[in-house]
DNA sequence: AATGCTTGCGTGATCGCTCACATTGCCATC
DNA sequence: GATGGCAATGTGAGCGATCACGCAAGCATT
């Protein structure tokens, strides 16, 4: 007993053709009331699904998404938390009958190698549009790609920043606590997201005094013992941030162990914020604020405007242009009004 | 500039049939060296990638692996490292030409509606086999309807428990430790889990004194504040355990809340294990110990054996038994010898 | 009354591949 | 030397849907 059932099946069924049926699938305005109804009526009957396979080979559409991702450095965690954009992602995708396709790059694999191996899966699956996950920096040559095989893609932080600026907003956020000396310290896994929050930040901070702060930016080195040491160097000498910024959860943990050990206390002494939220961050002594993001919503967007994109026609409406996201704040124990106004 | 290149493209690059092209990629040994060494030629210059829907079509192999499993009650974590198990599945299956299809089952969903949706997914999908990750108590219908489609079926933990049991290992261990009084805290996600780790967890004490450790297993409850309630209970007698074993890595955090409150000092006091791991556990203070699955690992596993499956032929070897996954155990601050020694 | 447009529906042809079967050699066997 | 078997290859017929047509009927236009 094989799948068996067929568009004529159904077509025989609701004494119509196939034609009719696809038209009754594919939402044509051309079916008459009565046929409609009879072709539904059957396709409920047996209980038909159309064939992606087929239907991606006759119709030229896939409904799949591919979403192009980095294996993770060694064998520790995901850079993004890939369960939750598989979560959103594939309920954004259900809802309009397409799929969702995985595309691991392995982590060190040379440019030519990943466009290569991008190249291979778009051949294989011609998906109908994808989603690149990696650090804009990486994704030129598969962009590129892309472009040439006619081939829609989106990224997580698109271009017009939807959500706001983390990097500015968590400045703001100081700057309202009364916080004057305020620290950023950069590292975050996309060089164009740390410009990008850099930026924000000094725009924020501008606004007020401009050379209070000036001290207080710098790269978290990529080893935590750098990062300690930078934390140790700012915070002993008598001015001394009174809020830092750091673009990663670790490196706030980092942070957070320094003042400990130098005897002040967050969020009294020095309050603390991330620009990436963590579970770590949630369950650390005290909790560390986070300002973010919502990468399950941004992806889950990303996805809705691939589909609203391929099933445009030059009758339907191109694209609504939707839902303002915003930037999550997860407020924790380390945030507090700074200890001395001004 | 579509994606234009087919078979027939390469066959004629070759000067060789289609057929021929086909044997070539399918592996079929009825191609003469030279012939076969063509027509690899002709597929490298041309960049050729077999397309999957049309194999489909043609074959009745989808090459795609569906893996069902549930959204997350509210909209909290995933109770699966979703995330991981992606990772270690797109691996395992890339590597053989299939591909992962990841089907969300709503959250409470009726049995009758999740098994509509997964037949609806197998008509448009047509997997060659499934994963279910849902709790063995909820999958029943699922694999009934997976049966009479013919479509393969597995799940993380095979009946054989191929790593061992969680239960029994963790028992063992703190057994070899010099404990007597061992306590188990029951609730992991699957019930059908708890059945198997409370019986290996018995077995292993049944081996020595059978009664001092019996006043000490129960269910926590769904609710926390019942599960430190029962820690109390446990902790505040003279005779109390000094180890104990808890499924949930939450169940554990809580006891050592209670066990902090009631100033006992773990491991000193108190030995704590947790049969799975969280992140949590980690960063805890004391870190907490955990004894679990490699469920990415075994998922990896479960990919390879429907592929495997799937590919057999008569003349193929049908399956290699596999390598001897065990179970992996996070050893952190948690765990010190007995105190007093028998 | 003849022409045109729209609506509703059906008939090939086609997408890119694999199936089952037919065909050609070439060697070994009787 | 005629027959059988096997290896290597090619040929038609689909898989299940969609697309581009074609065709008939109904209504309005000229």
């Amino acid at each position: 007993m094989r799948q068996g059932i067929t568009i004529e099946d159904v077509a025989k069924a609701a004494a119509v053709s196939r034609q009719t049926v696809s038209r009754v699938i594919n939402r044509s305005p051309r079916v008459s009331p009565e046929a409609r109804a009879r072709v539904e009526q059957a396709i409920a009957d047996l209980g038909w699904v159309p064939s992606l396979a087929a239907r991606s080979m006759a119709g030229g559409r896939s409904r799949l998404l591919l979403v192009v991702f980095e294996g993770p450095p060694p064998g520790s965690e995901p850079p993004l938390p890939l369960g939750q954009l598989l979560l959103a992602g594939t309920a954004a995708c259900a809802a309009q009958g397409y799929r969702l396709l995985f595309e691991q790059l392995a982590t060190g694999l040379s440019p030519d190698a990943a466009t290569a191996q991008l190249a291979a899966t778009l051949g294989a699956a011609q998906p109908d549009g994808a989603i690149l996950l990696p650090p804009a920096d990486r994704t030129r040559p598969l962009r590129d790609l892309l472009e040439s095989r006619g081939i829609a893609c989106e990224t997580l932080h698109a271009s017009g920043h939807p959500p706001g600026n983390p990097g500015e907003a968590a400045a703001q956020h100081l700057l309202g606590l009364g916080h004057r000396q305020i620290g950023f310290i950069a590292g975050a896994r996309d060089p164009a997201r740390t410009r990008d929050n850099l930026a924000g930040y000094r725009r924020v901070l501008a606004q007020k005094d401009s050379r209070a702060h000036r001290h207080f930016v710098a790269e978290s080195a990529p080893d935590l013992a750098a990062t300690l040491e930078l934390a140790r160097s700012w915070l002993v000498p008598t001015i001394r941030p009174t809020a830092i910024i750091a673009e990663r959860a670790a490196t706030a943990l980092a942070v957070l162990h320094v003042a400990r050990t130098l005897k002040l206390a967050v969020p009294r002494d020095l309050s603390l914020i991330a620009l990436e939220d963590d579970p770590a961050l949630a369950t650390s002594q005290p909790s560390l604020a986070a300002l973010h993001e919502p990468a399950a919503a941004l992806f889950a967007a990303a996805c809705e405007r691939l589909i609203a994109a391929r099933e445009a026609t030059p009758a339907n409406p191109p694209e609504p242009p939707v839902m303002p996201l915003t930037l999550e704040l997860a407020e924790r124990a380390s945030l507090a009004r700074a200890p001395r106004p001004i």
